[in-house]
DNA sequence: AATGAATGAGGATTCATTCAT
DNA sequence: AATGAATGAATCCTCATTCAT
């Protein structure tokens, strides 16, 4: 029956890949996936494609994934999964952080996630027309979110902050959706100093945090007088 | 032979319609391709189920459009074109808007832009894999970021402004991001007052604008009356 | 959506074959699909091979049939529609038979069916393991049955019978069973003069029509004193 | 390589199970696929799932099993078995039973054999493409036959019986392929008496036993006592 | 200009079979 | 002997595109 995927689950792994060959072979493929994706795109991407530039036959890439849109899930859930591990250590360092510090912490980390696998990340905003890639990455921002909002929450006094939550979301999704939206659009934005500045000032007016009329271009300066 | 195009210009219309009948025709099907992408999606769309739908052959639909891609860009560039029409409303509006009345101005055409035809607008991000439909929303983008260049720059003296340019771009940018990210992942949100109130404490505090109920501890904010 | 057909019917045709042509390219996959059955058997049974074979491309077979099942379906539909005719014949004939003349005339119908076309029903019944053609050759028999009922009523007060309906059906059943059998597994017997006098015992015998003992064998011969 | 069996002796299996655990590995394996098939059907025969079902690797199947076929038509082979040891017993209930007595027995043991595993018979008739298991079948059919003509020969005073053997033949074909025909198409009928009854004028009237309950018009019957 | 039947390269997926461990 | 991961040829079916009418 060619019609009906017959597999078990229809999203994930066809099985857990417990011996050490096959977590290679998984990975293997996920890697394939995303080189061939990069070098010559969507179109190209075909399981027979990936098979053999992995090395494998299409076959073992069945054993391994129900189908192709497994494959290109767990792609997406790799690249969701980096992200999350790096936003951790922003968390981290974000619970000693002064206000000052801590903007700049967070404009750094939005501009460093996306900087990082950029052109991964934007073949794979571009080319992947599914659904569920999307979510997988909202729940990165949630995290991002959770570790902001209690940052706000211990800064409260200094800040203008009314909802801490609602405002670490917005700031998020900000963030996220400019950094976004340069990637796709302005590539070069992300390696500037320029955009940098201006997300610095997006972020601290937004947060009641204001630097001394006609000086805001001194991100981190002291304040002069 | 699919992949490859043999067809002459590869985007844009194989004939200007000139004639009515043409231009009728060439409005059924576009209209047909975002009737099918919204019904039934991306996988529903092929040529000859929206030359069916549209009521013409086949034959037809490759007499005004080289290949399916460009009746894709087709459908999004008159998106784009309706998004301008009321973007240039806007920038008219702003003329003699004050900062306060401006800034309301713009985040409201930030959300009524997204609003309108939100379904059929979300589908063509989602769905949409193509490169060339990105750059069209770009356009517009741009459209807007200028008249809000001169709106700016006419009330320099107000505002916390040193590059109008560079300011509108940003602020542009980051409405349009937000919106879209919302328009993909929080749909409500479009519909929110709380967030039209969020994306307008975004962008007055990115201006420099205070606004006093608000400002419980306003670091180095100037009261206005 | 490769997994699920979407055709309309399912079975059948998915177009009408109203223009001549279509008709003609019907007829032409359905006999191709018989020539390869027999000369190369049911694994050389791929739709591109008959399409090829037949002259024509994959899509075209495609365009008429929505999936393999429905192309073997129409063949043996086709098969059944032939036998049918034919019997249809034998129903006329037998208005005006003798009992003597009658049971002739059914066996050597019987027997007439299976020889035409021997081989291709041969292979039908051997290689297509599919459930649906079974019951095509089931109503082929309900047809055959319904005239012999009749003829049995007529000839009431000669046979005997007590209920002609059973009877018809249990005469046609037995003839059908054993001339497929036959054809089956001894296809030499269905030219056998003797196999046909040995049906011809079964039916006279179960009708109750005795022929003098010891002269069994003389099948049409007038009763010798 | 799908096609062509490499394998040594292509049918049969490859090695004699001497041991007792090697026996039971067969016995396994063929009564999973017993199993499968009737639970599943022919799309879900797979030597892969056989081999899982039976908690053994498919290598181990491919120890047993030169290929796939072969495993088949053990599973036939099986079949037959039994239904040759059971027929055995009726060629023994054969030997003294009257001319009445044995047409009761021949007619039971038709519908028994029939009865007996009837669903997985019923799937192997109907699923399993392969010429080879009808053979199988013939055999069986050639064990009853042999013993019915022995009794049709110790009874030649009492029959209108020319040629023992060809009777037997005849008889043997005609019940098994009435029985098969039921199995297939109205599996009902197996269970009802009306069908047994029927059988039994079918058979007594080819012997020239008549009833005289029936012989309504009895055309040249000797009435016996 | 319009039609829509025809094309056929190409894609996802299966499964009998092998062979290194 | 047993395992089961790996193989890859082969299958069914799709759909953008063409072109004879």
């Amino acid at each position: 029956m060619r019609k009906t995927a017959r597999g078990s689950s229809r999203s994930g792994t066809r099985k857990q890949p417990s011996q050490t060959r096959s977590k290679a072979l998984v990975d293997a493929l996920i890697q394939t996936t995303a080189r061939v994706l990069l070098r010559d795109g969507w179109q190209a991407l075909t399981t027979n494609r990936i098979a053999r530039d992995a090395g494998v036959s299409v076959g073992s890439l069945y054993q391994y994934f129900p189908n192709k849109e497994a494959l290109l899930l767990a792609l997406v859930e790799r690249l969701a999964d980096e992200m999350t591990a790096r936003l951790m250590e922003v968390g981290a360092a974000l619970r000693d952080a002064s206000v000052a510090e801590g903007i700049v912490t967070i404009v750094r980390a939005a501009l460093d996630v996306s900087r990082r696998d950029a052109p991964l990340y934007r073949a794979v905003l571009v080319e992947l027309p599914r659904q569920g890639a999307l979510e997988l990455f909202e729940r990165v921002n949630r995290r991002l979110a959770d570790a902001l909002t209690e940052w706000l929450v211990d800064r409260r006094d200094e800040l203008d902050v009314v909802d801490p939550s609602l405002t670490a979301h917005v700031l998020v999704t900000s963030l996220d959706a400019l950094t976004d939206h340069a990637l796709l659009f302005h590539p070069e934005l992300l390696e500037s100093p320029r955009f940098e500045r201006e997300l610095h000032a997006l972020v601290s007016g937004y947060l009641g945090v204001r630097r001394p009329a006609r000086a805001r271009r001194s991100v981190n300066g002291r304040s002069r007088p």
